[in-house]
DNA sequence: AGCCAGGCACCGC
DNA sequence: GCGGTGCATGGC
């Protein structure tokens, strides 16, 4: 992988295991607009970025060397070795090595842990489409002007500041359903220090999951998905009902509960579980399993 | 049309 | 501790 600047773009070059559909279509990021062949508008970290794939060579449009090495060199996770990650899991067998080959361009990537929690909390018995709409219409109400292209507006995701300002009866005209109290219930765990975000970094994972379990609405699943996609925390197995579906079929080959699952599967997969949980996820979901 | 969605809180035992 | 249930809303 190689970079290098270009008037206003960073042009990464080299770049293999990575595929902007799939990684945009694996279901851990809501905010993307398509606009062409494999170009995409991305909302994310208060920018608003295009970005466009040709082959192994991705562009990233009117942005600044300092912003890819602080946000997007970390967004599309360009440091990880997936080359390594594949290997080490194809080693293990041919289910997993026929859901790696299904989706070879997935990866995880790395978001804004409170936009995660939020996200997330909406997640819950929800379909992909309407998580979308969900964080849409959140930070159309509370977020920021951040670009303008014509007539169309891009708005941040509304810090917790901004989103606390928010009332469960605003929030339900949004049609987000019951998990509008969830939200408010962050919001007011978040600004008044209840839960301290910027502590969660320096927790170890086990810790920090004890701390966003306090939020109402989240739990198990919504937790390890927070710390997976917010806090890079490669350590969990998030199961849902596409992973247990996919799981008790191909590999426990009996109907068990969600924790013997995600306990089977970190310890099967050892460290690298949270990726095989993304190849697993995005093959179970394509294919209706 | 009716089942279900990247689950969870809350309730009885 | 466990298993059962209701939940807002609309995608499919």
């Amino acid at each position: 992988m190689n970079y290098r600047q270009e008037s206003n773009n960073i042009v990464i070059t080299n770049l293999t295991h990575f595929d902007i559909d799939e990684i945009l279509d694996s279901g851990q990021c809501f905010r993307y607009e398509r606009i062409g062949e494999k170009e995409y508008i991305i909302v994310a970290y208060k920018k608003v970025l295009k970005v466009k794939q040709e082959n192994d060579t991705i562009i990233l449009y009117s942005t600044t060397l300092y912003e890819y090495q602080s946000i997007w060199r970390k967004y599309f996770s360009l440091d990880d070795d997936y080359a390594k990650i594949k290997s080490i899991l194809a080693d293990k067998d041919e289910v997993i090595r026929e859901a790696i080959s299904y989706a070879a361009g997935v990866r995880i990537i790395k978001q804004d842990l409170w936009e995660m929690i939020i996200t997330f909390i909406l997640s819950q018995n929800n379909n992909i489409k309407r998580i979308q709409q969900g964080v849409k219409a959140i930070s159309e109400k509370y977020g920021e002007v951040i670009g303008e292209d014509g007539d169309v507006k891009y708005y941040s995701f509304p810090s917790p500041k901004l989103l606390v300002k928010a009332t469960v009866e605003e929030l339900r005209r949004l049609k987000i359903g019951f998990r509008d109290k969830y939200i408010v219930d962050a919001c007011t765990k978040v600004v008044s220090g209840q839960v301290e975000l910027k502590r969660l970094f320096d927790m170890p994972t086990h810790e920090a999951k004890v701390e966003l379990l306090k939020i109402k609405g989240v739990g198990n699943k919504v937790a390890d998905c927070i710390l997976l996609f917010g806090m890079h925390r490669y350590e969990v197995f998030p199961t849902d009902t596409w992973i247990k579906k996919i799981m008790v079929s191909l590999y426990i080959k009996k109907d068990v509960k969600v924790d013997e699952i995600s306990k089977f599967a970190l310890e099967y997969f050892g460290e690298y579980a949270s990726y095989a949980q993304q190849y697993l996820f995005h093959y179970a979901r394509k294919n209706r399993l």
